[in-house]
DNA sequence: CGATAAGCGAGACGGTACGTCAAGTCTTGTA
DNA sequence: TACAAGACTTGACGTACCGTCTCGCTTATCG
C-alpha cells in the first residue's frame, strides 16, 4: 500500500519542522489562498529545506489538508452531539452551528480550497471522510437513532438518507452562495428534516 | 472593469479556432484531467497559437468550463420540467435523472473538476450560476410553485429551500462518494421532502 | 549528430541575450571562478531566463568557453606571425608573447578553468581545436614549413613536432607551476628547439 | 590553520573504511568520470557513512587524488629510471613508457579528471607535486645530470628546462589530442631533445 | 572490568542549484 | 488585424547533493 522503496523514518522526524510546516501553511492559504500557495513559498516561510516538505507529505493539497486536520482534530476530539431529549431543540442547535461556521468569512476561503482538494483527490477524499466527515456523520446518526428508538423518529427512518437531508442543503447552498446561512435558515432545514423524518410529521 | 486598451474586435474573430480550442480543451480535460492540462496543450492540440487563447478567455478555467458549456448548453436548451400534473412522479423523473447524470463515471472526472474551478473561483461561479445552475434551479421551483397553487403543497412552502431540500442531498452524496446514487435514492429522496413540503405530509 | 526533436530556430535568436549572456559569463568566471559559477547566477545578472541559456547552449562549460571565445576571436582573427626572415628571432618574438600570456595572472584563473574543461569534454575539446589550437598551431607551421624551404631547418623536419616542441614545454611549465614564465625561458626553448630541428644545429 | 576544536584522533581510524573509500572512489571515477561523482555516492558504494568521508578529507578532489595516489605510489615507490649508460637509450626507454602510459584508454578518463583537478585547485596541485611529479622530475634530472657529467650533454645544459623539454610535447599532444602516442612519436622526441642538449648535437 | 568517549553507519535537516515545464508577454511573418 | 509560431522573462516544480547535525551501535582505551 505505502511505497516499500527507503521510506523515511518517522522516528527521525523533527517535530519542530512539521509544526513550523503546518502553521506556514495555514497561514499562507489564508494570505493568497490555496491556488496561488506553492510548496516553496511554505518551506520559505516555515525556515525549513523544500526536500524535508516532499519527504512526509505527496503533493501541497497533502500539507494543506495536513495542516487543517491537525488545526481542527483536537477541537473536533470533543465531537459530541448535545442529546436534551428534545431531537428538534438539537437538530436546530446542530444546525445553527453548522450554518454559523459556513457563514463564517474566514473559514470560506479555506475551506473551499480544501473542498476543491477533497473533491479532486480521490486519496484526500479518503482520508478526509476518515479523519473528519465520517466521524462527524456517525455522531449524527447516533443521535438520530436514539431519537428512533424513543419513537420520535418513524421506525424506518434511513439514517443515511437522514444525515445527508440535514447537511446536503446547507452545502449546496454554501457551495453556490445561493442564499444566507443564518439561524432562520438553519432553523427552516431543520424543520423540514423534522416533517421528512418525523413520526407523526414534526 | 475590463482594460480598454486594444480590446480584441470580436467580429474578426475565427470560429474555427474557437472550435477547435473548446474541443481540444474537452479532449484534454477527459485524458489528463483538469490538474494537468495546460494552455499550451491546448494550444497545441487544437493547432492554435497560445495568443489566440488568451486572446479571448482569461483563464484556463475559462478555457474549460466555457467548452464544457457550449457542449451542454443545446442540450439544457430544452430545460424544461414534465408538468404531468402528478408531483411526485414528476419529482421522481426529475430526481432519477439527476442521481443518473452524476452516477455516470464520464462525467465524474470533469465534473468534479468544474465542481472545483467553479467553488473556488468567484467569477466562474457567477458564470456558471447564470448560464446553468440559475435557470435549471428556475424551472424546478417553476414546477413547485405550480404545485403549491394547485395545493399540493404547503401554501407557506419556501420555494428557495424547496429546492436546496431536493438537490442538496444528492450533490453532498455524489461530492463525498458516500453511497449509490441510484433510482432508490432519488425515490427516498423524493419522497422525503414530499413529506417536508406537502400540504398533507405526501 | 544535432537533436533533430524541435531544435529552435535561430534566426529569431535574441542578439541582446545572447551578448548579455557571454558578458556575464566572463564577469562571473572572472569573480567567483568557474567552479562556483552557476547557470543560475549567470542568468540573473545576464538580466535573462535560464529557458535561454539551457535553449542555446547545453552545458556551463559551453557557455563559459563561449564567451571565452567570442572574446578573443576578433584579436585572434589577426592572427599572423612574423616573418622578418630570421627564423630564431621570430620565434623568439612568438614564444616570449606565448610566455607573456600565460604569466599574466588574470588569464591564468580563466585559462585554467577553460583548459580544465577542454580536456575533459571531447566535444569542447574538439571545438576548442577548430576554432582555437588548429589555427595556430597551423600558422606556426606554416612559418616553420617557410623556413624549411629556406633550408633554415633540417630538410626533414616534422613540421607537427616542431609545433609541440615550441609549445609543449611553456604549457607543461604554466600547467604544474614549475617556474618562471618569462623572456629568458622563451628564448632557453627558443634555442633549444633550434637546436633539435636546425639545418646547422642553429 | 587546522581548525583547533575536536580534530579527528587517527589512530581511531578505520583502516577498512578508509579503503573502501579509496577503492569505491576508483571505480566510480572510472564509472561514471569525475564530474558526476559525488560525496554521496562514494559513501553508498562503500558502505560508509557521509561524515566518515567529511571527517578525513576535505573535497570530493582530494578524495579521488588521495585515491589515485594510494593507487600508484606503491607502483611508483620502485621509480628508477634505468642507466645503461647509454643515455639515448635510456631516454628512449623513458619516454615509450611515458607515452604508452599516456596512450592507455583506461588512463584517459581518470587522467584527464586528475589533470583537471589538479590544474584548477592549487592545495591539490602542490599535492601533487609534492608526492608524483617533483620525485619524477627529480629521478629524470638525476639521469641527466649523470649525463651532463659524462660529457653526454653540453656542459651549460639546463636540466629544468630538459625535462619540460622531454615531458612537456608528450604532455602537450595528449591533452590536447593532437596525434598518436607510440613509440615512433616518443623516439622523436627524443632524438629531438638530444640534438638540443647533447654536446656534439647528439 | 565496567564507564565512557571516540569512530562509525545511517539518514534527517536547511540549503543551493539543477534542468524542466508552463505561464503570460512580445515579436515576426503570413493571409 | 487576427492568426500560427515560437522566443522571451519569470517562477515553481521535484530531484540531487551539499555539508552539518543528531541518532544508536560498536569498539577500545582508561578510571
Amino acid at each position: 500500500m505505502a511505497r516499500p522503496q527507503s521510506a523515511p523514518d518517522p522516528s527521525r522526524r523533527s517535530a519542530q519542522s512539521r509544526t513550523a510546516i503546518l502553521t506556514a501553511a495555514l497561514e499562507l492559504v489564508a494570505d493568497v489562498g490555496f491556488g496561488k500557495l506553492t510548496i516553496e513559498k511554505i518551506a520559505a516561510r516555515a525556515g525549513v529545506g523544500k526536500q524535508t516538505i516532499y519527504r512526509w507529505w505527496p503533493s501541497k493539497g497533502a500539507v494543506v489538508f495536513d495542516a487543517f486536520l491537525a488545526a481542527n482534530e483536537n477541537a473536533t476530539g470533543s465531537l459530541a452531539l448535545p442529546d436534551t431529549g428534545d431531537l428538534g431543540e438539537d437538530l436546530r442547535t446542530l444546525l445553527r452551528a453548522t450554518a454559523l461556521e459556513l457563514a463564517d468569512p474566514a473559514f470560506n476561503r479555506t475551506g473551499r480550497a480544501l473542498a476543491a482538494e477533497v473533491l479532486t483527490d480521490p486519496e484526500l477524499l479518503r482520508e478526509y471522510r476518515e479523519r473528519l466527515l465520517d466521524p462527524l456523520l456517525e455522531v449524527t446518526r447516533d443521535r438520530l437513532r436514539a431519537a428512533r428508538e424513543a419513537g420520535q423518529l418513524r421506525a424506518d427512518a434511513d439514517l443515511d438518507l437522514a444525515v445527508e437531508l440535514l447537511y446536503g442543503p446547507l452545502y449546496y447552498r454554501w457551495l453556490h452562495g445561493l442564499g444566507p446561512l443564518d439561524d432562520r435558515y438553519a432553523d427552516q432545514v431543520t424543520q423540514a428534516c423534522l416533517r421528512a423524518l418525523g413520526s407523526t410529521g414534526g
